[in-house]
DNA sequence: TTACTAAATGATAATCATCATCAATTAACA
DNA sequence: TGTTAATTGATGATGATTATCATTTAGTAA
């Protein structure tokens, strides 16, 4: 009945580039992932990396960040929580403050629009940046 | 003693794209900002309307939203505010929920980062994309 | 195991948003 | 009204991302 689903191939390329991301704590952008893939498969292309952040934040394994700054990031953890971007490098990590359940309630109430969900960006300077700045 | 503070001076292009970004509510990408302000000035350059922009924002006049999507946006009202964009059509609206507080306090204790702010954004569907989408 | 086929890759070019450069223009003021 | 530095418009450069396409390969069936 149904139309044949497409098959999606366990390639070598995709499960390194899931293990490289999920090994990092920060959230790097398609071209720093590219950089650490390639220690171990020298000859991916970065149109590989590309495509395939794509598709596995499309089905869900992954999370694309769309926030602050010129690059998108990608994050291994998909449960809901909020981010924190350093405004002089750009970092982007996890912050443990508890997800407002409640925001949504409200801008449901506020606006015509469908509400999907929502996110939470903090803006400030990781301990990095502070230290150089002497 | 002040180094000579450098002269900024008031043109036509700069009055016409602070007016035809205060006509509007929604939240106005360079370009689409470039195409209104074409209707009054033919021969402005593109170029222009981003510089422009940039330097209304660093100087607080204006809001420069960088929200998902791959365009910077653009918010004539500074009050602190938060915003929805529309998964569909990408258009982006100030939403009427009041600012939570708190978060900030939270994401200091909660980490190393040196806390400089916080948004939040919705996503949903626009009235125009939900009517669209039959 | 081998052969088949559609999905995926790597290389490359194309696109899109933004920024930089620079000669010509113009706002502010003496 | 003339001077001068800020600004403009035109154009090219850059950086991130996406599209294209011939070649390779994972998954499956013989």
């Amino acid at each position: 009945m149904n139309a044949p689903a497409s098959m999606i191939r366990l390639t070598t390329q995709r499960q390194i580039i899931l293990e490289e991301l999920s090994k990092v704590t920060s959230h790097p952008t398609a071209s720093e992932l590219y950089d650490m893939v390639r220690k171990r498969l020298p000859r991916i292309g970065l149109g590989t990396v590309y495509r395939n952040l794509e598709l596995m934040a499309e089905s869900g394994m992954i999370l694309k960040i769309e926030v602050g700054g010129t690059q998108k990031r990608f994050d291994a953890t998909t449960d809901e929580h909020y981010h924190i971007r350093c405004s002089v490098c750009g970092r982007v990590d996890d912050i443990d403050v508890p997800v407002v359940k409640e925001l949504v309630a409200q801008a449901k109430e506020s606006s015509a629009y469908m509400i999907q969900g929502h996110h939470v960006e903090f803006t400030g300077i990781c301990s990095d940046c502070q230290k150089k700045q002497h």
